[in-house]
DNA sequence: TAGTGGTCTAGACCACTGG
DNA sequence: CAGTGGTCTAGACCACTAA
């Protein structure tokens, strides 16, 4: 006559009872779970097993462990995530690989005069390169880009690769400063006479913008691109699968913005 | 004079060993690691350390297991991914809490008439909704909407809460159907002259276009919706993130250096 | 059936945190 | 300093898979 039936591991019980207990509120966000000794005794469990069930507590969110100090709650439900994943190599690197670049112009400019919202500094001058993407047989380019770099690292945009590999990449090979955080904004837009012009469409049509900011783990901007797609040619896509729980480990960080929605206010 | 110095668990350092020899191709991907039985041996730990490490690695992508077959090899490398995190309840909730809709049309159309492409019989007849949402206060809506929901599930457009809830989510209470996955379709559009004017735009002006479509367990598609939005009053944000950037960071960082087993420390 | 990983126990010592 | 979680051991039995 025991809480557990033979069916289920024990540390899931365990884990479903004190995430019933957080979620009715007996064990309020921002205090401290029994200690592992406490629920082992309430249990009539092995500590291992009540580290096992207090993992997936901290798997899913609800919690988090510090040594020396006790498992904290960190909230009270388990939301639903749904993630979009992005794989570096497969996504980001397979458009700069199956699209070429043609550089037009590589200058630098101060942050005041650049096409997007540079931080900092409005004197600061940061490397520039304009250019133009093809993907291979079509003769009309997909998209106009302007990549920003901050000075520190303007060195990269010599490299002889320069157009097979993404510009952040170089940086992270030579600096080590790797991009945490991407934040992307989109928009739609009408083509400029100038823009246009490259683009080979009449002016004033439509195009897709790509404003693109990459945050490193110190959270400075260290690059920044823009890139402006015909409407008949680019389309966005994105795929957001629904989060399992090993993955919902990372919960723990919130999104600064809701995602889905930016009215026309600004950025900063 | 043990691999193992006093500094490193035990179990960080044979997942580092585990995780460089498939690297240099000891275990290729598709084939089964030794069994936990023989890695005890082999590094001469308990079975529970040996299985912290393979824990590691699964948490990496880099393996799995499966009772009563093995541990197998998924990757040769650990793959950086950026991942964008949408939480069902923070994100698309509050988009629609924060709006309000008013809904101008509801009926029933064929697939073929739609104006998105709905997979299936192009006879079918899905429920149709077309709307507008708002901001508080802005008196010019910020999208026209229109939203097919699966004959099977039509019925859950009759819910009086209908504009407060997004209808996916209702599907879900009421039918136990869930998105398992989302696709987004981002695109720029010029404006028609029925939408430009429900928006309040001149016709032809810039419109950014979002198709989702809503994919249950079982693959189906059981909603699609599309947004029009005027090209000044929206902007579609997205952050990023990083992926594997709390504990596993340090070893897959570890992953990337070259042989010598020991050596450097290293510590953020 | 033999062998795998999955769960579980009852100990032990250590590293870290806070008073 | 006492108490927390972190790591580790040497056993044990079970559930699952494939031959």
């Amino acid at each position: 006559m025991s809480l557990f039936d033979a069916k289920r591991p024990r540390y899931h019980v365990v884990a479903d009872a004190l995430s019933q207990a957080i979620q009715q509120g007996r064990y309020p966000v921002g205090t401290l779970l029994p200690t592992e000794a406490e629920l082992c005794a309430q249990f009539g469990l092995s500590r291992q097993t009540i580290r096992e069930a207090i993992r997936l507590l901290v798997e899913l969110g609800l919690a988090s462990r510090r040594q020396g100090v006790g498992t904290r709650v960190e909230r009270r439900d388990v939301s639903q995530t749904y993630v979009q994943r992005l794989e570096a190599v497969a996504d980001i690197w397979q458009y700069v690989e199956e699209t070429s670049r043609k550089v037009l112009k590589v200058t630098d400019v101060p942050a005041s005069r650049a096409r997007v919202p540079l931080p900092g500094d409005p004197a600061r001058r940061w490397r520039m390169l304009e250019g133009l993407r093809f993907v291979a047989d079509e003769r009309r380019p997909i998209a106009w880009t302007q990549v920003y770099v901050a000075p520190e690292y303007a060195a990269v945009t010599d490299a002889k690769n320069r157009d097979r590999v993404p510009i952040f990449s170089l940086i992270e090979q030579r600096f080590g400063v790797k991009a945490s955080r991407i934040r992307q904004d989109i928009s739609a837009v009408s083509l400029g006479a100038d823009v246009a012009k490259l683009l080979r469409v009449p002016a004033r049509s439509v195009g897709l913008s790509v404003v693109r900011e990459y945050v490193s783990t110190q959270g400075e901007v260290f690059e920044m691109t823009i890139s402006i797609h015909p409407a008949d040619r680019y389309h966005y896509t994105m795929q957001l699968d629904l989060a399992y729980a090993s993955e919902s480990a990372f919960i723990a960080e919130r999104l600064t913005l809701p995602a889905g929605l930016r009215g026309s206010s600004s950025k900063k």
